[in-house]
DNA sequence: AGTTTGCCTGTTAAAATTTAACACTTGCTA
DNA sequence: TAGCAAGTGTTAAATTTTAACAGGCAAACT
């Protein structure tokens, strides 16, 4: 994501989410596609009222209902430390285990995938014979252009 | 935390929390001891509400206000994807990052420090140029118990 | 075409969760 | 023993989330 080209970001992440719906043969609706659409303004969290804040139709029930769409479809993360959303950038892959970046200076949020330390993740869960069902990796810090910034 | 010898859990706990507060030069007051014993209670996760429930002086701030002392001295951990809080069993050390393992089914959870997942993930975010303060780990699935009993 | 069906929305409230503000108390210490 | 900082009690309020239910809309059947 890092110093993206975020037209490109924001379109071709509409695009993924029309093919998901269409997959799970839902319907990508004004109100789920506000919400989107809001959300990919940046990579940057918005909490529920952010995001209601900006909508069309400013009611709760609207907003949460897609979020929670949106969510269970893997076209957003519910980012829990912060209580906010985020638009995920690696949607194509139902299944990723995001590591979340979230920086607390300029909050953006990067989302990479760390395979080997998912794996090593899940083989210590293992030994203690837990089987992992859903697995939430967020590191708050300071990103790199904010590192920079300040030295 | 696996079967233990619960009473021995909550004892060492309290001992442990009683010198954290010492070091820090802040008081174990009756309000702090009063949620922290209810969260020792078990290994499960409780929400403010459902600590607030069983307290002495069931005012929301009086809660609130404990547990983000006990939070801030890590003595325990607030799960961010339950909104829910747990006591912590490795508060001896400061500074470890625990990786939450929430059973769904009987909502225990237990707390392992993977070293080597860690460093993966650390070694991740660098190279990102992320610069991490804080990190998250949490995963839900079903626990040893919980296995063995459906099976 | 008309009708059923299931998904999705609009709307009205209410419940649940968290925080603000401020006066007061308590234990330390200069 | 007066002053200070930490911690409490209390009253409300703000914020966040959910329930309940009537209505609309699009695909699917007859
Ligand atoms: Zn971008
Ligand atoms: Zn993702
Ligand atoms: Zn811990
Ligand atoms: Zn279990």
């Amino acid at each position: 994501m890092t110093n993206c080209d975020h037209t490109l970001c924001k379109t071709s992440a509409l695009k993924e989410a029309e093919r998901v719906c269409e997959q799970l043969g839902a319907r990508f609706t004004d109100q789920r596609r506000n919400v989107f659409e809001i959300l990919w303004q940046s990579h940057k969290a918005m909490t529920a009222a952010d995001i209601m804040n900006e909508m069309t139709n400013k009611q709760p029930p609207i907003t949460y209902r897609a979020l929670e769409f949106l969510k269970k479809s893997g076209l957003i993360h519910h980012v829990t430390s912060l209580n906010a959303y985020v638009g995920c950038i690696h949607a194509k892959d139902p299944n990723h285990i995001g590591q979340l970046l979230i920086c607390t200076n300029c909050h953006n949020i990067d989302e990479i995938e760390p395979k080997k330390a998912v794996s090593e993740l899940i083989k210590a869960a293992k030994n203690q014979d837990f089987t992992p069902s859903l697995t939430h990796i967020e590191m708050l810090g300071i990103c790199k252009t904010c590192n920079n910034a300040t030295s």
